[in-house]
DNA sequence: GCATAAGCGATAGTATTACTATTATATTTG
DNA sequence: CAAATATAATAGTAATACTATCGCTTATGC
């Protein structure tokens, strides 16, 4: 059976020419989740991407104001997909504690597979959410891109999973302060187990990471 | 009563002169950390803090690398007197659990008051940690800083936490991870609460940020 | 099929940042 | 009081993050 390709739409304000729309477009996305990953956001710059795709800088910058703006069309990207991910892990299971026990499994852990079908590499694009994407939001301009919707994607799949919370515990007040907890503390705790091990004990199996949230979780609503 | 002042020591890794040696050191720190909140991490520069101080920028130099290696000294200061704020708190309190609370108390509350005896204003400080301290160890010289020794004084306070944890739950395996997903959660649901509020549940009343997590731990300690 | 516009490549240029270097003066220390 | 050290004042550099211009190519509308 073909695989369902799905085509993830991103909101036009979060670009200045949809990277979509064409093929150079299409190369600087996919060569900009490449080079992001392997050198870090910081170290990345337009003028190396250019040279990486053989275009200049400024034919770049007229899909994207500045690198922040790419990473969080990026991130857009990738919680829409996770939003996708999430939804077709969940229809049809009507057990609300295994649609948040899916759900979770799939915020905690990074992604194993790319599809190999679209332009993008999820499992690159997962690595740099789980490394770099607080990078988004911590920022000086926060507020203004708050407004401009910058983060409603991820606000969307926090919501999600917090309506699924809710269903289990219709009393509970602070589903996006255990959601967003969870999604967080699982970049946080496989960033320290790469970078900084003292502040987690985790070290090879991964795998734990995700089995902690989802333990931390269920303990917390069967008060 | 007179309040006992206590000197916070920084080991000399973290500085290339001792700002704690000279009236102008004082001021850089003094001043920075009363920028740094004002303007933001980011938009901070040696020059700005110079033209504070009425110093030139290459003075600022001659004690601090750049900024990023004076916001490690600042998180630095900020750990070990939060040790020692821990310290005071539990001894002589028989109860592991109740160490265990205070030290929750201790490390998800921004500080309110300030001393007033020293040159760091430490309610300032704490702001800054709470929403700038994640750019310590989010760079591409982490793994190199962390041979250096740059987060010891942090991961001094997980580790004072964890063995706490271990009091009351010898055969948890993962008190780390937990001690760390809380004090970074704290810290991240307050800069929700103040710029994306729709990944929390807080708005006013934030000490709903510390009764979670307090709760969150003992539930999950007492499964 | 032809005019118009849009997209792109090539190149140059600017402001800011994050430093580094130099030297004279002031201050501390032995 | 001499020598070392700290600081002020100033200048300079490399890299970054853009902005501007322009000629060529290619798509689009009529």
């Amino acid at each position: 059976m073909k695989s369902l390709s799905i085509q993830i739409e991103i909101s036009s304000e979060l670009y200045s020419k949809n990277p979509d729309s064409s093929e150079l477009g299409r190369k600087i996305i996919s060569k900009s989740i490449e080079l992001i990953n392997e050198m870090g956001f910081e170290v990345f710059t337009f003028k190396k991407l250019g040279l990486a795709i053989n275009s200049p800088e400024s034919s770049v910058y007229r899909y994207f104001e500045n690198k922040h703006t790419l990473l969080i069309y990026l991130t857009s990207w990738y919680w829409k997909w996770t939003e996708c991910r999430i939804v077709f892990a969940t229809t049809n299971v009507e057990s609300a504690e295994e649609r948040l026990r899916k759900s979770i499994n799939i915020l905690t852990k990074p992604v194993l597979v790319d599809n190999a079908i679209s332009y993008v590499n999820e499992v690159l694009l997962s690595e740099i959410i789980f490394s770099e994407s607080l990078k988004t939001y911590h920022t000086k301009n926060v507020d203004k891109e708050n407004k401009k919707g910058c983060f409603k994607a991820y606000k969307s799949v926090v919501q999600r999973v917090s309506d699924i919370i809710l269903e289990i515990s219709p009393n509970f007040e602070l589903p996006h302060m255990l959601t967003s907890t969870v999604i967080e503390g699982a970049h946080q705790q496989k960033y320290f187990a790469d970078h900084l091990p003292s502040l987690t004990d985790v070290t090879q199996e991964k795998d734990i990471i995700s089995e902690f949230y989802t333990e931390l979780v269920f303990n917390f609503l069967k008060k």
